[in-house]
DNA sequence: GATTAGCACTCCGAAAGGGTGAGTGCTAAC
DNA sequence: GTTAGCACTCACCCTTTCGGAGTGCTAATC
């Protein structure tokens, strides 16, 4: 059977008036709000094709009809318009994502509350992977006779920092001889790259002048580098999943909540995903629960490297063409802020 | 009226099966079930009585009775036994929490889960405020042409830096000069005390020499030291809250979820609870949506000083007895954790 | 006088019945 | 190929019914 111009028209209309409803769609509804030129009977015949080809879902008999996600993908994919925000829109986006610049993790979460406010949807973002961030330098200093700093930057900007319980006496020469040894060592390789190589072998021989000293040091570098691959996840609007009629349901409510709650299987899930603006829908997300879920995600980069992502989840009846125009417009924004901003204001955290 | 023994004893058996099974209770339940050696007809008469002293509702005529708030309050001021821990049960508890040493935050999140998980409630745990905590020193470190990093101890072993872009060029003698002349300032002054005392004024009249350097330097170390006051919430268990009959109500759980997500609100309220085990029931909390909810709160100690506050929070017929000890246990065991462990590992957030 | 048995009464909630309306599928006419 | 007409289906809402749990009162009993 063949997607006829006027089985494309349909089925639009049919995905149109359940996205604004989310009440199953009658012939007569799009007889006559649609202006197609044909009587419902004319209607129900396609329609009928349409749900013999997969596109339409029949919740029983006498209901009207619903899309399948086959027929969301095919309007993602086709039939989608993406919704042009308009100036003012844009000005709404710009001015609330920046009224709060400055800071990093701050301008990120921001993202996610301005993306959920708008789209009436739950919305995340993470934070980006510093998997490929190149150390620039680790410095020991003397704090007090027992305490010593560990600070470490990287390329990206980020410093972290440890202080670290001295078991052993040290010397003020010892610790910056051991500053330089590591961050000769190190400097311009990623941290996941020292964090897999077992970096402890390739150092004693170098060391073992320092008494002792690395034996304290050594073990709290990989705990901070390891901290510093850790990303964050935001989210916002969690209970917006109530206000959706999909979800009208506790089991239903509970299962999504549980499942956004669990945030280290779902951030892993979210890195995964390709870059740039990707659409799953439905039964096209691997995991279970978000089975009648539609998950839009975009990236945002950092100084043209490391990326971070940020997303709506949503059901599948979703307003595609506008949410991804927004998260989009969203990502770029962020990727723009991020350049200009670079070198300055970052926090460790 | 006289709140005899005898009355005493059916309201005890009255909360203690209400908190069970969540149904009202009715006189031939507590004839049965608690051996109370009197039947349901005169049980029937000290309920009356009991209703009219206000301990007990009564949804509708011909439904059994139910706790009011003031007959909770009188349980935990009187009644309740508190449940001592066995040997096995402190034993779990202990080693889950020590599973994971080392890190002062997740061990933190950590007891939140913990906690949630032995009570099946909704818990969450607040990070100290660091209000009073002392300043040790400020650090300038050359970085590279145009960065600084500045790094802040406190007294409590928090370090916190941030990465400086400076707009003017920098000689490193200054740098230092700089460093030492801000730690002979505030060296030993609270943090909360460095902020609200207008510290630019008091301080220009050193510094003039420095050719703008601290121009730089000021607006972030005072942004730093306020993200040293900011807390953490850790909150887990969330979706217990729909396992819970009191809320298979989408508008409940939707606003419980609401309240819960509002964080920084939420934080605030919990920090001006007073120290040591509190617990709120119903119409106790100020707050309309927590009205049928309890709270029950404790605060954990660092260092002697500093004070977190670790809870739960549930609907108003809750163990008391067994939530209250559990929750003891566990901020006893917190603050002993972080008296050994101080000086050691922590880490800045 | 306190306790208890007995009984009429109340009210919730689950189950069953009935009506309504939206929507379909089929057939026959255009 | 399109459309009007019509019988049929089924979810949903409303009402009714009915049983059970529990009460409150009264009168008898200890």
């Amino acid at each position: 059977m063949d997607l006829t111009e006027r089985k494309l028209k349909i089925l639009q209309a049919i995905i149109s008036d359940y996205v604004k409803t989310a009440e199953p769609v009658g012939s007569r509804t799009i007889s006559k709000k649609y202006d197609l030129g044909i009587s419902p009977a004319t209607i129900r015949n396609e329609m009928a094709d349409l749900e013999e080809m997969g596109y339409l879902n029949h919740p029983h008999t006498s209901a009207g009809r619903v899309p399948s996600d086959m027929a969301y993908r095919l309007y993602v994919n086709a039939l989608m318009e993406k919704k042009e925000l308009t100036k003012e829109e844009k000005n709404v986006i710009a001015q609330r994502l920046h009224s709060n610049v400055n800071e990093f993790e701050k301008t990120i979460e921001h993202a996610a509350t301005v993306l959920s406010e708008i789209t009436n949807l739950t919305s995340f973002a993470v934070t980006p992977t510093k998997n490929e961030d190149a150390l620039k330098f680790v410095n020991l200093l003397p704090v007090d006779e027992n305490t010593v700093v560990m600070m470490i930057a990287s390329e990206s900007g980020k410093i972290s920092n440890t202080a670290i319980n001295m078991k052993v006496p040290y010397i003020e020469e010892n610790l910056q001889l051991l500053s330089k040894t590591m961050t000769y060592n190190y400097k311009g390789k990623s941290i996941s790259q020292v964090l897999t190589n077992n970096i402890i072998e390739n150092f004693e021989t170098d060391i073992e002048v320092m008494s002792g000293l690395e034996k304290d040091v050594i073990p709290n570098f990989m705990k901070t580098l390891e901290d510093m691959l850790n990303v964050n996840l935001y989210m916002e609007g969690l209970t917006n999943i109530f206000d959706i009629p999909e979800y009208n349901d506790l089991q239903k409510a509970k299962s999504f909540i549980e499942m956004l709650s669990q945030k280290e299987n779902f951030t892993k899930k979210l890195i995964e995903r390709e870059d740039g603006v990707i659409v799953t829908i439905g039964e096209e997300n691997a995991d279970d629960v978000m089975n009648d879920c539609a998950l839009i995600t975009a990236s945002y980069h950092v100084d043209g490297k490391l990326i971070g992502k940020l997303g709506v989840i949503g059901p599948t009846r979703m307003k595609y063409g506008e949410v991804t125009s927004i998260i989009e417009y969203l990502t770029d924004n962020l990727s723009d802020t991020f350049k200009l901003e670079r070198g300055g204001e970052e926090e460790d955290e």
